[in-house]
DNA sequence: TTATTTTTTTGTCTAGGGCAAATAAATATT
DNA sequence: AATATTTATTTGCCCTAGACAAAAAAATAA
């Protein structure tokens, strides 16, 4: 009940720094005990209260743990150190980048003025006029993805606000469905096998992002599957029995890197002991846990190319 | 690190707990200490081990919790006791609601049928004849919302699984999605007074139910609103920077009853102070913070309805 | 009835200890 | 020298039990 409410702007309960890092509360307490950062001050109530800095360093340390780093390593270190370790690895992940057509600076540079100008109408004409030339499956992987992409880095950077973020996203988002309706549908009915695989689009309970599967879902709408989305944040133990309902082929699920690594993990290996044995589970999304440590048995989508390959294998692999 | 898992089937870790019931870890615990319930098995290693049924009976609570009613009088009583009480809650619900023209039970148990049976095209060729039957405006009013309603009361009884729901939703929203977007937008660009009021839609960080937005949207756009929607979660300090950036003559605001109260009023006035004097704050959806302590200079909509009325008030207001 | 005060309820925080899984380092084996 | 195996260290999560402020209910006053 305890609403634990700082009023000084830029002072967190521990909990909003759970929420805004991604770490979490126990894990904020031990390394206070371990490697003495961070060090919160405290309320009346003897509570700890996080200032900016800390939190702005807490951050750092987050996105350098995705990329590999250990605690016990980086913590300790003072935060221009974790700077430079950060762009050091940023420059490494352009270079390896940089194969592929790929939206170009110049591109980016138009919609994001359009954005930042809020010129909506515009910013919507000009991706709706770029998804019609190049058509939805270049889109979504040579344009939207690095948007999106870009977009975070912006934010982290100060280029841009929250909400302007926002209005993105449900730009994206508006166009992406709107695609995915005009997407003529698997052949229901009469010829149901023609249409497999089934696939049923969700996310695990903790995870809110539903533009990776709005992203998933064209492409594989474009193959020719019959895409069932039940949305965002579905009980694991409901995910299975959806599955069956649905008569699922193949379940896909999407995760962000905002969510806890071991908790994709975990769900990921009780998801799939709920599951028929044919059911295949894919998984996609920025978080580090799919490269990190694989779950055997679930296929991992490392790119949106994967997608549009396993579909073809797994044709491949059931025709009978 | 320590990852645990709980081979038998239906066995779940506190963490697994947590995140399907969407009951703190602290909050299982202490409940135990309090009302002796949940009592969970321990593992090897003197961890909790939550049973099926347990979980099953502590989803149920949560729900009656959103619904207002409180953890000590709830938590101790036997699982059958708490499905009475939630279809009991659902009786006295239809009673005060049958004023004026609500859907039909045939009709409500037409498209139940439709959803457990998973016949998904059926269902929304179901609902999207209804809404090209009686118009928008009626669908929205007469029928979504009061299937939402009762949706989650057939969910407490037993009659619809978790993720029908969610597939019965994802179904309206995409309907919903469909319909404003055919509605003939407000005239952008030279007649923009002809437009007005701009209308902002977003909910507060905390809140993610889309739903309530979207009927909002619906019923904006149909009276020429310009709508711009940011989605759903977005800071307090965003939506009031997006308000000057957009030009926003109103902002719309959802609260479902599943978030605190207190955060509802007082994000309301934190909001309000940081507005330019002249834009509106409009709140509407089934908290009931709005009703029993509604912050004035907040205009609350207790009903649909009172978004056509509102905005009509509003361009009266405004005529100059 | 309606305000105001008192009491109870309730969720979240605290501390410090313990342990298994994950990872790194050291050693043995081919 | 490369690879497999063992040992050591790191790391995140769970445990108990107590405390307290905010919210809600109950009691009291107006």
């Amino acid at each position: 009940m305890n609403v634990r409410f700082t009023n000084l702007p830029d002072m967190l309960s521990i909990a909003a720094v759970e929420r805004d890092t991604g770490i979490a509360k126990d894990t904020l307490r031990v390394w206070e005990r371990r490697y003495d950062f961070p060090r919160p001050l405290r309320d009346g109530n003897d509570d700890r209260v996080y200032p900016a800095d800390q939190i702005e360093k807490l951050r750092l340390i987050k996105r350098l743990l995705d990329l590999g780093h250990r605690p016990g390593r980086i913590v300790p270190l003072p935060i221009e150190a974790l700077r430079e370790l950060s762009s050091k690895l940023m420059h490494e992940q352009e270079q390896r980048q940089s194969h592929g057509p790929v939206i170009s600076q110049d591109e980016m540079a138009r919609y994001l003025d359009l954005l930042r100008s809020h010129q909506t109408e515009a910013l919507r004409l000009a991706l709706s006029t770029t998804l019609m030339k190049i058509g939805l499956d270049r889109f979504v992987i040579e344009v939207v993805a690095p948007l999106i992409k870009n977009i975070g880095d912006y934010w982290a950077e100060g280029k841009i606000e929250i909400h302007e973020e926002h209005l993105f996203t449900e730009q994206i988002k508006h166009l992406l469905r709107t695609a995915i309706n005009s997407v003529p549908r698997g052949h229901t009915g009469q010829n149901e096998e023609l249409a497999r695989p089934r696939v049923l689009l969700t996310t695990f309970p903790q995870e809110q992002h539903s533009l990776g599967l709005l992203m998933a879902e064209a492409l594989m709408a474009l193959e020719g599957c019959v895409c069932v989305s039940l949305g965002t944040q579905t009980p694991i133990l409901e995910i299975a029995q959806a599955a069956r309902a649905q008569k699922a082929d193949i379940i896909a699920l999407s995760f962000s890197s905002q969510i806890n690594q071991n908790q994709v993990v975990d769900g990921l290996k009780e998801l799939k002991s709920k599951l028929a044995p044919g059911v295949e589970v894919w998984a996609g999304g920025e978080n580090s846990a799919l490269r990190k440590r694989p779950p055997e048995d679930v296929m991992i989508m490392s790119a949106l190319q994967d997608i549009s390959l396993g579909i073809k294998a797994w044709r491949q692999k059931h025709t009978s």
